[in-house]
DNA sequence: ACTCTTCCTGGAATCATTCAAGAAAATGCC
DNA sequence: GGCATTTTCTTGAATGATTCCAGGAAGAGT
């Protein structure tokens, strides 16, 4: 994937969805598209390194209005702060690195939306079925089975239950 | 309410996993046996009810502490507190009423941990796939398509994502 | 250009969760 | 059964993500 990624018209976008165009959205957009699974305090500081000021409620305001118009799409692993990516309609699911927190794009296997449907569903009407895979990264895997690598935040042997993640552990600088 | 519910023996798998038997570990055990699902509050609620007066700290250390014991079992639906079950070992999912935050277990039709993998985890060591379905209920639905029954809780149409979920709205009285 | 809707700013509140230090209780040994 | 040791509970406060409120500013269409 070289960089000729060239920016998908988020002004058609926006306006498609009956909202202004305004330079927040627009830094908005092109933050989370060129940053996914970040979280809304990450958005707000590349937003401000490219438009020099917004105000937080701005970002959050946008985050979501924009959610609510299946533009952005909003996950929230447990344990750490809701992050953002675009909304392609795809079925994707997520990798969530237990060490780093790191998080990555699976393909949805089956296709289909809601891709895997319970058994006896007891009445309930399932329209969404959201897969997060819990494990460990390759780095993080690296990092601890070479003890000559500095073990990134990465302490215990990490059952599946002993990772005390803070509310506010959120990832990268 | 009787008590016939004989209680499974919380001192033996304390002791097992090397803890001190408490009342506070008791009650807590026996609230999350009785109420599966309950919110860290609703727990601190009916322990106090059930012993008295304990701390919310002696909670949440104690729902802390058994769960890194794997005793307890957490999890975390986006847009509410985390929630708690007794750990059975099966590989249960869950499904989350959107209308009323209600969660229903659902056994795992694969069986096997993790149940599903991804094809190409790009050297992620996949430990747990955790699968949230996310629908209405029969509640729900029933009260939204029938307006003469009072709507549970529920106002809107419930896109798939305009969902406003506060962060403090958590579930029943 | 003008008006009106919509959005952004700034400050403050809220709620879940955690941290810290001392008091109380449970366990194991004698 | 009593006592020392270790673990756990209490009290009080901090933290951090997210949201609410009210007023002012900027877009969009006419």
């Amino acid at each position: 994937m070289n960089r000729t990624v060239e920016v998908p018209s988020w002004t058609g976008r926006l306006r498609a969805a009956g909202l202004r165009v305004t330079q927040p959205r627009l830094a908005v957009l092109d933050v989370v598209h060129q940053d996914p699974h970040a979280s809304a305090d990450q958005v707000a500081a590349r937003v401000r390194a490219e438009i020099g000021s917004v105000s937080t409620q701005a970002v959050y305001d946008t985050l979501n209005t924009l959610t609510e118009h299946d533009i952005l799409r909003r996950f929230e692993p447990a344990g750490s702060a809701m992050r953002f990516e675009i909304a392609t309609g795809d079925n994707h699911h997520h990798l969530v690195c237990r060490g780093c927190q790191r998080v990555l794009d699976v393909p949805c296997a089956m296709g289909s939306i809601p891709c895997a449907v319970p058994e006896d569903p007891q009445g309930f009407v399932v329209e969404e079925a959201e897969v997060t895979y819990w494990g460990t990264c390759a780095d993080c895997a690296a990092s601890r089975s070479d003890p000559t690598g500095e073990p990134s935040a990465v302490e215990g042997p990490a059952t599946a239950v002993s990772s005390p993640v803070t509310k506010s552990q959120v990832g990268n600088p």
